[in-house]
DNA sequence: TTCCACAAGATGACATGTCATCCAAAAGGC
DNA sequence: GCCTTTTGGATGACATGTCATCTTGTGGAA
């Protein structure tokens, strides 16, 4: 290994700042959407994906490549949240290995009532912080990083 | 509760775009230390505040301002941390309600170790993937939002 | 002093995330 | 057809994070 290329004064402040708003950002994303509705972001993600689904219906490995999950972490997410009523299995005809992930009434339910609140709260947190320069600035930034993220090789 | 005022599709993109990332870099930066080193982030991160402290050493409750952690998720954490080696805790003689951590020889090491490839890997993921306008337009941008998740009120 | 509010920490119960591993069905190659 | 590889998905063990609550000591006000 080469010498390591320590970060600059510029770099090091902005990747702190990065890290901290992250953190406490998500934190209290989280926070808040949980006192409000009982629903975790994660809960609340997937609910949304079910949602714009057709039918409100999708294959777990269908949900998964959209929310860019492990799949294991989906997999037992869903059985937390079938157990608690907002999600439901179905077999799968298509793909006997396969099944099927659904909303239940009371998962349309619990995000119908949750977004509006949410969403708010990302625009008073985040959204209204910025101006628009910056938001599409952000917007460029994340992109750039997705694509060396998600680069076949890194 | 008045109208919700929904994301428009500038502001949805890079909200999206940015939770993504968020998501993304964070999961990969840990697997990665975590396979070089053995250490999580958040390990990483309480070693750093330990190796720059005078002597080693600090209060929990100074820690825990610096990391901006909830209370018990660092004492859960300094817990494990001791049982692996890297911290050992001492009782404080100011205070005999407190109690100091330091750093063990073992964690010193470790942290060193680890820190040349977690740095290179920040950069390559990160850092190198943006230009200077985009660093500082970023620093801007998060202490922004970090100004108002700080802010007395909310 | 005496009492009380409050700060420093720890802890148990429980939700969440990761890794390794397993299973069964589908898909190819021959 | 038969055998190997790949894919969809679940699961157990274990690390992590959160909330509520407890303990103990500090410090100020009566």
């Amino acid at each position: 290994m080469s010498e390591t290329r320590w970060l600059d004064d510029d770099e090091q402040r902005a990747w702190r700042a990065y890290v901290r708003m992250q953190g406490r950002l998500g934190a209290e994303l989280n926070r808040r959407l949980q006192a409000s509705s009982g629903l975790s972001l994660a809960d609340y993600d997937v609910l949304v994906h079910l949602t714009d689904a057709p039918g409100g219906r999708l294959r777990p490995y269908e949900l998964q490549r959209e929310l860019h999950w492990e799949q294991s972490r989906l997999s037992h997410h869903l059985g937390r949240m079938q157990k608690r009523g907002l999600i439901r299995r179905e077999d799968c005809d298509e793909d006997r290995r396969g099944a099927y992930v659904l909303l239940t009434p009371a998962g349309r339910e619990a995000i119908t009532e949750a977004a509006p609140d949410h969403v708010e709260t990302v625009r008073r947190l985040f959204i209204d912080a910025l101006d628009p320069e910056q938001i599409s600035a952000l917007e460029r930034l994340a992109d750039r990083v997705l694509d060396r993220l998600e680069a076949p090789d890194e």
